[in-house]
DNA sequence: CTGACTGCAAATAGTTTGCATGACG
DNA sequence: CGTCATGCAAACTATTTGCAGTCAG
């Protein structure tokens, strides 16, 4: 399923969280976004809708909805130092380029039995994973442009 | 297979950079140490064999290591904004424990298949990909609460 | 009303870079 | 000997925090 923005709305007011305008914007600007956002591209998109609105509010906004289980993560490898945001669906995992950055969600039941498994073996008791694959998407193999910087030692 | 420090040595040099006694000692320290090291912790490691050693240096070679493929990272999830440095064996992945910080390196052959299969239906060209556990080890289940620091299991 | 929330700016943390000096090959 | 590497400090990037004023409940 997928969070819809009322359904986030009620979710953080009712952990006891004050619904202010700026916690509504940074939701619904997540909510409509088709694709991971970065806090910072977050924050650019809301400079027009609302102005004065602090970089740091996003930041506390998402740490509540990071929180809450709203939102998730991309951790994205390589160059990739900035994480992304995005409204979850089911759980997931993330297939991203690495040259342009385009990101595709899948899932994987398989890894449930990998977990137990290590779990009987290792002794652990397992409450996370992180799966991320990447490589070059369709459009990228085709046009031989290269965005990211990849290069390093001069 | 596990990188000996002349191994190291030798790939470094033979792919033309310079061998200085900067470098040796931070190869040494990886390749001596038993746990997956921050940056910060082998510039730290290093400051009392070799003091004056700075920590770009640290950086620039780590650079060197990971493009040369003989170090890996480690993403620790949650607060874990640090990420680990450490000698590769053969291909594996990390289970961590998000108490202790504990590591312990699996493989999981299935995952290539998983890729095929993701990069037919995508059409991506997947080169990499990234799979991390989280949870509590078996000792930080039985204590209450420890500092960081590691212990490794094989 | 009142504590939680905000914007701002300054503070951290981690990493990178510019530059003059020094040393590997 | 000519690069390439080093150490240092300053620059950057991403994120967090302190604070005084503001507002949702």
């Amino acid at each position: 399923m997928i969070y819809t923005e009322n359904k986030v709305i009620s979710r953080v007011r009712h952990k006891g969280y004050k619904l202010t305008p700026q916690r509504r914007k940074v939701i619904s600007t997540i909510a409509l976004s088709q694709e991971h956002l970065t806090p910072i591209a977050i924050y650019e998109k809301l400079q027009s809708q609302y102005p004065g609105i602090g970089l740091a509010t996003v930041y506390r906004t998402l740490e509540i909805l990071t929180d809450l289980g709203l939102v998730c993560m991309v951790h994205s490898e390589g160059n990739g130092k900035s994480y992304l945001l995005r409204r979850p669906t089911e759980h997931h995992h993330h297939l991203i380029c690495s040259n342009c950055g385009t990101v595709i969600d899948f899932t994987n039941c398989s890894l449930h039995k990998l977990a137990q498994k290590l779990s009987q073996k290792t002794g652990f008791d397992i409450n996370n994973h992180l799966l991320e694959f990447s490589g070059i998407c369709p459009d990228c193999q085709a046009s031989v442009k290269l965005p990211y910087p990849t290069k390093r030692m001069k």
